[in-house]
DNA sequence: CAGAATCCGGGTGGATACTG
DNA sequence: CAGTATCCACCCGGATTCTG
């Protein structure tokens, strides 16, 4: 017995919106930067500050804030004067490490002709 | 002779500054969804509007307008009664339908985890 | 060094109603 | 069928200031 069509769809929703929650996080402002950079290594918070200009510090705690929720970046508190903070993709994180680049080296290698389709568009 | 610090790193923010501005049109709430289901061939705007729920006319309308814009989706009027509008991925639209399908994919099998390393997070 | 707290303007996106 | 128009609540993210 398959279930009504209803039942089918609601499911099919709730699997989209799920998937939707999980891609809002990486679809924020900075999330894919600090992914990329994470992804050379372990670095420390003013470290991913300087290479990840021009994000502001407030920026970067919430995104790594969430980022650390979500399982996809850890974060090591080394006791020592004055504090030092670590961060470094988790296996999680690393895993999505390479769908990333493709996507930022998508947008580098399109970045050029989507300017043009834009300023061509607007032009009617 | 090289050029001085500065400017590389103006030529690196300017890069990354464009790089984010190409992938803030796949980061808003409904572009990988449009895009994935025109992955399985051209689809008419309601026939979109129903494959995906629950999103609204008003965004789909402002999403394939987005899509179309930076040359991502093709839009095909036909002057018939009723009227009758297909949308399809352009050449630059289907080369971004492997990288967009890899990241729903992996939402979809890093969900559960997410999920529960969310609430784990939380509980603290 | 590694953040947290506060303030606040602009933009995103939902609900609803209307149109050719 | 394929949209547009209007209104508006919410929240993202920048600037600034403060802390252990």
């Amino acid at each position: 017995m398959s279930p009504p069509i209803a039942e089918i769809e609601l499911d099919e929703q709730a699997r989209r919106a799920l998937i939707r929650d999980v891609l809002e996080r990486i679809g924020d402002k900075w999330s894919v930067v600090v992914i990329c950079q994470l992804g050379d290594g372990t670095r420390r918070f003013n470290e991913l500050s300087r290479l990840s200009e021009p994000i502001t510090k407030r920026m970067l705690s919430a995104t790594l804030q969430g980022l650390e929720r979500d399982g996809l970046v850890s974060r090591t508190v080394h006791a020592t004067k004055p504090p030092r903070v670590d961060y470094a993709l988790t296996p999680r994180g690393a895993s999505l490490l390479q769908i990333v680049r493709d996507l930022a080296g998508w947008a580098e290698e399109n970045a050029a002709g989507i300017v043009e389709a834009r300023a061509s568009f607007d032009a009617k």
